[in-house]
DNA sequence: AGGAATGAAAC
DNA sequence: GTTTCATTCCT
């Protein structure tokens, strides 16, 4: 079956689900089910032409937070499943015309962030309702500072708030929107666990900026924080009259509660877009393996990582999460579970740091953030507050698998080192976050490659591996190189935002260099 | 620290 | 047109 999204403010962009049930006839009831999310967004990979618009959303634009009585993101379901979002939240038309002129026709910041505050920590907010798969339960970010990925950099001063959340149920209708962007309507589906107890299935949150949620019966789950904008998420997807949820849910029913396995992965191509072909261990005989299909920057909750996602740069970049890599044997986990739990962010949001966002630049989430980094900041006294955030141990979190994945452990330890042998730079000392250049789309392949072609060539020099990865490179098609192309560029434009200085060139102390 | 690849941006 | 530097890790 095909679940066919389609949002009133884009016509063109088309979310299609594709569920497929592949009962075998084995005995077993063994199944495997695809869940197909694909986004035909501008603001997807496979869409490069949007750039413009994504700057628009560069600035929040919240706005008071109404209740609105009519359903806001309400799919029907048919027989074949096959909805449509009928119902356009007025918040919607009214943002995604409007574009910043709301957001910012306050003169006055302060009162716009004070203002901004309070709608986000209002009982009507979205960050106060979400009903948690265990609500006692903090939401849990594993990773330190060290073991997310270069870019892979949360903004600055967020930290782990935890906003209770209340009870959220699917026949009211409490969907609620802050904000909204007309491109930006990129919500991220993916696989869901459910309780018989929860209308929420999982339910992550990245420290007050992003959630996800997966609603009983659909699975479906929508995350927002893009980019740009680290805005909150506010849009539910609700299913109705779905008359075979209980079929739906049978094989999922108890997915959760130990996590999914992640067992093997592929890329494909699909609708044009290049996706992630995900297979899940849910460790019960009788449920089979779970198979799902997700864009190439969806994050999941690992045990022992926290987020992660296989394309980390292309997380942060269009969702504003910073991960850890994904490798195969990584437990996802839902929130409260009690793998997740006992870990030190001290540090994380430190990082933050290189993010020189202002609050005008920023959203609800920004000032959220900004005001638990206070609460924190005076609760612990505990030392320098400016303590360097490069430093400490990387990874103590991240790698405890031996699948000696690069990116995140050999990050930190370099940029440990190239911290402490800084001086040569000629921003060490008063500038501390020194930049890099972001990758190139062949550096990024080759990262990604160079392990399993090291492995491939045993005793090979790495300048051979570099050699041979040079070869590959040249040989791929234009499609296959698209997506490093495309994250090459998104990394390349969010450092040109973040740090225009990034690519400036070192003068040579070496003669008077330069003719 | 050098080197091996490619590519982007600064010179 | 040239140089630098992103990544990785062995020498």
């Amino acid at each position: 079956m095909v679940w066919e999204v389609k949002t009133n403010q884009m016509p063109n962009a088309v979310q299609k689900l594709l569920f497929v049930v592949d009962k075998r006839t084995s005995g077993m009831t063994e199944s495997l089910e695809l869940l197909k999310c694909n986004e035909n967004l501008p603001s997807s990979p496979g869409y490069a032409s949007c750039d413009e618009h994504m700057e628009l959303d560069d600035l929040p634009e919240l706005q008071a937070v109404q209740t609105d009585s009519t359903p806001t993101a309400l799919f029907q379901l048919g027989t074949d499943i096959s909805h449509q979002e009928y119902s356009r939240p007025s918040w919607n038309q009214h943002t995604s015309n409007n574009n910043s002129e709301n957001a910012y026709s306050c003169e006055n910041g302060v009162n716009w962030l004070t203002e901004l505050a309070n709608i986000a920590t209002s009982p009507q907010s979205p960050l106060m309702q979400c009903s948690f798969y265990n609500r006692s339960s903090p939401v849990h970010i594993i990773a330190t500072s060290k073991s997310l990925h270069s870019y892979a950099r949360p903004p600055p001063g967020s930290s782990k708030s935890d906003p209770s959340f209340s009870k959220y149920h699917l026949d009211e209708t409490p969907v609620r929107h802050e904000r909204a962007s007309s491109e930006s309507e990129s919500g991220i589906f993916c696989m869901s666990s459910l309780s018989d107890d929860d209308d929420l299935g999982w339910c992550h949150s990245w420290p007050s900026t992003v959630w996800h949620c997966f609603l009983k019966g659909t699975r479906l789950c929508f995350h927002k924080g893009h980019n740009k904008e680290w805005q909150t998420v506010e849009h539910f997807v609700r299913a109705e009259g779905c008359e075979n949820e209980d079929d739906l849910m049978g094989t999922y029913k108890d997915y959760g509660s130990d996590g999914l396995k992640l067992i093997s992965h592929e890329e494909s191509i699909s609708f044009g877009e290049s996706v992630l072909k995900l297979t899940f261990d849910p460790g019960t005989v009788e449920d089979g393996l779970l198979t799902v299909e997700c864009r190439l920057d969806h994050p999941f909750y690992v045990k022992n990582k926290g987020w992660s996602s296989f394309y980390p740069s292309l997380t942060v970049v269009q969702h504003g999460i910073p991960c850890c890599e994904m490798h195969i044997g990584d437990m996802c986990l839902p929130p409260g579970h009690p793998d997740a739990i006992n870990f030190d962010d001290s540090g994380v949001f430190d990082t933050f740091k290189s993010y020189d966002f202002t609050p005008m630049d920023s959203s609800a989430v920004y000032v959220l953030s900004s005001m638990a980094r206070q609460r924190r900041a005076s609760l612990s006294c505990g030392g320098s507050g400016s303590q360097d955030f490069e430093r400490s141990e990387c990874s103590k979190n991240c790698v405890a698998d031996g699948s000696s994945q690069l990116s995140s452990s050999s990050l930190c330890s370099k940029a440990g080192k190239s911290h402490s042998s800084g001086t040569a730079s000629a921003m060490s000392a008063t500038s501390p976050n020194k930049c890099k250049r972001p990758m190139n789309a062949f550096m990024l392949f080759a990262k990604k490659y160079r392990v399993e072609y090291t492995q491939m060539y045993p005793g090979k020099d790495n300048r051979a591996i570099s050699v041979i990865l040079g070869d590959r490179w040249k040989k791929m098609k234009n499609e296959e190189r698209r997506m490093y192309t495309l994250e090459a560029k998104a990394l390349a434009e969010e450092q040109k935002r973040l740090n225009p200085d990034c690519w400036k060139r070192k003068r040579t102390n070496s003669g008077s260099q330069q003719h």
